[in-house]
DNA sequence: GCAGGAGCTGACCGATCGGTCAATTACCGT
DNA sequence: ACGGTAATTGACCGATCGGTCAGCTCCTGC
């Protein structure tokens, strides 16, 4: 019994039908991905999909379930760390790594977090969103100030995510650090500044 | 003859069935909204949808093509008017007012404008997008300009579009006008300011 | 050499999809 | 009263959907 804990000879069946499925839920959305062209699309068949996956809801959880773990954790140590303006500095930079490393998930769930609605993982991700919000929009926050975050979430997500509509595509992409320092300033801004109420 | 133009006396039946058409592809999405379902929603049979429009494309055409023909008489006026901060903070105004005035059918071809690639309306939808990206941000501006162009109009279309999902929607939806000046002003905070180019 | 399980697949199932068509109903000017 | 047109519908079509199942091919431990 040498290894027992995955053989990184070969790549695993499951890990390039969950990959395909993420891309096809991001770009074409869940309901319209069909299980047949996320086997096409890996290079299997419709039958091996539900060998490794129980159902297209599962291949779902399996896709952005691991995101929405990072999401929840993100969001748990931000609650313990407190929402004073360093703690926030280093949310926001925690909170673009997690956007840059887990564009498609977030698409997905993102994107159709609300025509998804009813799906068990998809209840979890609009419920670590808006414990998200939650934290850092105090309650009795002003209208304006709930605004200036959700502007800032929502228009950061979007620029990682489906940026390719609004930002130039014709030359290439820029590289990752450019975007996330950039990003960053943006939302650091946005943020922390604030008009008058910097820690509250 | 009377009148030739649109008798008020009763709803007309094609309206109800793109009202119902676009409610459902805006929270469920185009791929997910059944001609079925589009009919019982609006109380006529999947046959009578598809006498008033000749496909299910077609009815996406009708509910989301006059909010596009806005967008794009919106990116118009502001082209011709020139980029000037003046300028930009009369742009900002009538953007909100037309995500206000267009909340679904801007979610609809926002949030689905690249998975529905190759319907020719949709085509119209991202086109004006992308121009109204160029329009705002010179082809020079620094990538923080651009993400900061692209945070401030992408999170102001979700805040407004998708928002329940980050806004409290415990306590009732706030009061547009409420909302409008919110975002008017987080807005011009982010485009009008600018750290040191108002101008350009 | 062989039993057996893992991986993978094609055939098939009922349901539903978008769309066509013929028939029926309701309403109109004459 | 009647002819014609607009509006509406149910029956039906081929295609595709998610999912089930039996069988096929390997590889491995004994």
């Amino acid at each position: 019994m040498p290894s027992d804990v995955t053989v990184p000879s070969r790549v695993r069946a499951s890990d390039e039908l969950r990959q395909a499925a993420l891309e096809q839920f991001a770009t074409v959305g869940f309901a319209a991905s069909s299980l047949q062209q996320i086997a096409d699309h890996a290079g299997y068949s419709k039958s091996s999909v539900l060998y490794h996956y129980a159902s297209k809801e599962a291949l779902l959880e399996a896709a952005i379930g691991p995101a929405i773990d990072l999401l929840e954790t993100l969001l748990r140590d931000f609650v313990a760390g407190g929402r004073a303006a360093a703690a926030r500095a280093v949310f926001i930079e925690r909170f673009v790594d997690f956007l840059l490393g887990n564009r498609l998930a977030v698409h997905t769930f993102v994107n159709q977090g609300q025509s998804l609605r009813g799906l068990p993982v998809i209840e979890r991700a609009n419920t670590a969103i808006r414990g998200l919000a939650d934290s850092i929009c105090a309650d009795d926050a002003s209208l304006a100030e709930q605004m200036r975050f959700g502007v800032a979430l929502a228009g950061a997500t979007y620029m990682l995510v489906a940026g390719a509509t609004f930002l130039d595509d014709g030359d290439q992409q820029f590289a990752d650090a450019e975007v996330r320092d950039a990003l960053v300033a943006v939302l650091s801004e946005l943020l922390l500044t604030a008009d008058g109420r910097p820690t509250r």
